[in-house]
DNA sequence: GCCGTTTGACGTACGGTGTATGCTTACTGC
DNA sequence: GCAGTAAGCATACACCGTACGTCAAACGGC
């Protein structure tokens, strides 16, 4: 058993195998013994790179928040930033375990520091208050992380592994329950799911260029 | 040990009980035992009440839904949004555990349809279409969840249970790596979170008002 | 080449979890 | 008084995170 026949254990490595296990079988079956198990090792090698399994679902956080990547410092703040809300949103719909992680855990993740500082930097070069700047973080921050959980949890909408019958069959049964909700139900099942966030996004960012000074 | 010493179990106040542990303990610190305890039972003797612990959190989302209380339809929809929005947040901020509650259960709770019909259905009276009714919906119900995620794990704002010396610790360490950041640092630590919830929502609830037919 | 030290993987064990199963107690209708 | 039933209890199992001790391989100084 060389080098050359197992590659060694490292902290990246942990990581990129944790994540793929909870897109794989959700973060609740992510356990030391099966991650072992997956890297080839008994669960207790892992503790000789990680401090824990705390530790790995840290990690993980950073690991989505960097996922974002970097903001572009060159166009318009609106573009800036609009680009940034669809690129995180994106990577948390992806793993649709983001929501629920970043919701287990107490701190945030450096990572989401750097994101904050980059878009408020652009706000502030561009001559917004900070008052306003704060205010707009908030609002911005509330829809990324708000629709991401819409996205995730949502049984409706055309993504291509939706179970399109099951929804119609609660909506079908809601129906004389639920006047309303009836009335939206087709835009329920045909709702696309970047639209929509724009939509919100766009009422949000022109709401906040209406109050630059 | 009779009916008059000891009052019997039910699912209700299993329920009670259970959302006043998290209140106390946290959610992940909530166990079948550590609850049959706290009303002096064993915790097998629960499941004669109860489908088991998904059961038991599936309720607690249904008392939060249930907490947020009735829609009031006499007055302005978008009055009447504002309140709904803001009891909501207000339900969600004063369990912090809401927030990871809802997005570990797969399934929607039954209260939060009828909460959606309710406010849909105001809008459609008011002669919204469906389609920009099911806009409005993302946006507002993104902006209450994504707001209540920011209050619930934010380490700043001027609650009385926050830890203001640790705030400005973390802020000062940050000072030289995020500039942008400790610009609008001041207003991160007098943040009134039912203000800043109001400013996002009133750009949302503007910008919509503003495409009413 | 040789030896002390460090590294990393392993195996065992402990206290915790949810819950299936069977037993026993207490109350109800007659 | 007594059968029937509801509900609390005790045991047991599989799984969890991880503290601890062992041991083989790798490495640096001489």
């Amino acid at each position: 058993m060389t080098a050359t026949e197992r590659q060694p254990l490292t902290k990246e490595r942990i990581i990129t195998a944790a994540v793929a296990f909870a897109d794989e079988h959700g973060i609740e079956a992510l356990s030391m013994r099966k991650l072992g198990s997956e890297l080839g090792v008994e669960a207790m090698s892992l503790y000789n790179h990680v401090d824990g399994k705390d530790d790995i679902l840290d990690s993980m956080v950073d690991f989505l928040f960097a996922s974002i990547g970097p903001v572009d410092t060159d166009s318009d703040w609106v573009e800036t930033t609009r680009a940034a809300a669809l690129a995180a949103k994106r990577v948390f719909a992806s793993h649709p375990w983001s929501v629920q992680l970043i919701s287990s855990r107490e701190g945030l993740s450096e990572a989401s520091f750097a994101l904050m500082d980059a878009l408020m930097g652009r706000l502030l070069d561009e001559g917004y208050s900070p008052k306003l700047a704060h205010h707009a973080w908030h609002a911005i921050a509330s829809h990324v992380m708000g629709y991401a959980f819409q996205e995730i949890y949502s049984v409706f909408g055309k993504g291509e592994d939706h179970d399109h019958d099951r929804a119609e069959r609660m909506l079908a049964e809601f129906a004389p329950k639920y006047p309303a909700l009836a009335k939206i139900a087709p835009h329920l099942m045909e709702c696309s799911h970047d639209e929509e966030f724009e939509f919100g996004l766009d009422l949000i960012l022109t709401g906040i260029a209406a109050q630059k000074p």
